[in-house]
DNA sequence: TTTTATGCAAACAATTTGCAGGTCA
DNA sequence: TGACCTGCAAATTGTTTGCATAAAA
């Protein structure tokens, strides 16, 4: 883990800066794309730290209700990811590779929209978009 | 279950009109919105169709598998619709009430343009709306 | 009558909890 | 040291399967 300002979280929380912790965050990051918990649990025993499965649950959320990961689903697949600036994302329907994606703020024209229509207060959005990568394709 | 074209997409199955799916599907076309297993699982029961929960487990599956009924995750639950034109949805936060959201722009440029800056072929999208329904706010 | 649907119990899988012992600050 | 973290086993929850019976076509 290098990025300081996750310790600093880490560190308003109260909770410890554990072997775990640290390795769990370090691989989130190096990603930098949403991953499963089995593909975490994977890069953990690659990196010869073999946490048990309940320890990795347990951290997972402990990050989750700190608001340091997210967990998001795509196309019924739950996934982990650090959370960061807004952003949607590319999935890869054969070879599952997922990319971030930008858009210039183009949704909320369509947001003030809707929330006159039905009456809504709008506060987020998700969006995501399937297809098949350069390779796949 | 009054619409037509689903006895018809039924019969093309090979499937049966049991009474299961029959409520089942007319509760689905009810509510016009998606649902979750919960809440078949009641609906059923309140209307003394008292269906167990594998056969729900199965009809749902089958009717996924023939593309009759949509599964999707909003806000990370699981939820069941009938497959209709394409639209996006509108959650309360709260109350969990579901609306459905038609948009006239349909999001074509913004895949074209993300398309071509990541090589992609864009097969659809996934677009959902938080927020507090008017009620909850 | 023949094939498919259903219910029950049991199997299975995924996730959570209790508790004893280990670790971090 | 003292509070938190971890691993193990057991409990819980959600979903699927095997099999005998009931119902649709």
């Amino acid at each position: 883990m290098k990025n300081q300002t996750l310790v600093e979280k880490i560190k308003k929380t109260g909770g410890r800066l554990t072997k775990v912790k640290t390795a769990l965050l370090g691989f989130l990051e190096k990603e930098g794309c949403p991953i499963t918990l089995a593909q975490i649990s994977a890069g953990l025993k690659k990196a010869k730290i073999s946490a048990n499965r309940t320890t990795i649950y347990r951290e997972l959320k402990f990050l989750v209700e700190n608001k340091i990961v997210e967990k998001i689903v795509l196309g019924g697949v739950e996934y982990y990811e650090l959370i960061s600036e807004h952003h949607h994302h590319l999935i890869c329907l054969k070879c599952r590779k997922i990319e971030e994606v930008f858009l210039d703020n183009h949704l909320e024209s369509q947001e003030k929209k809707i929330a006159k229509k039905s009456g809504f207060k709008i506060t987020g959005h998700a969006l995501e978009f399937f297809g098949f990568c350069k390779k796949c394709n």
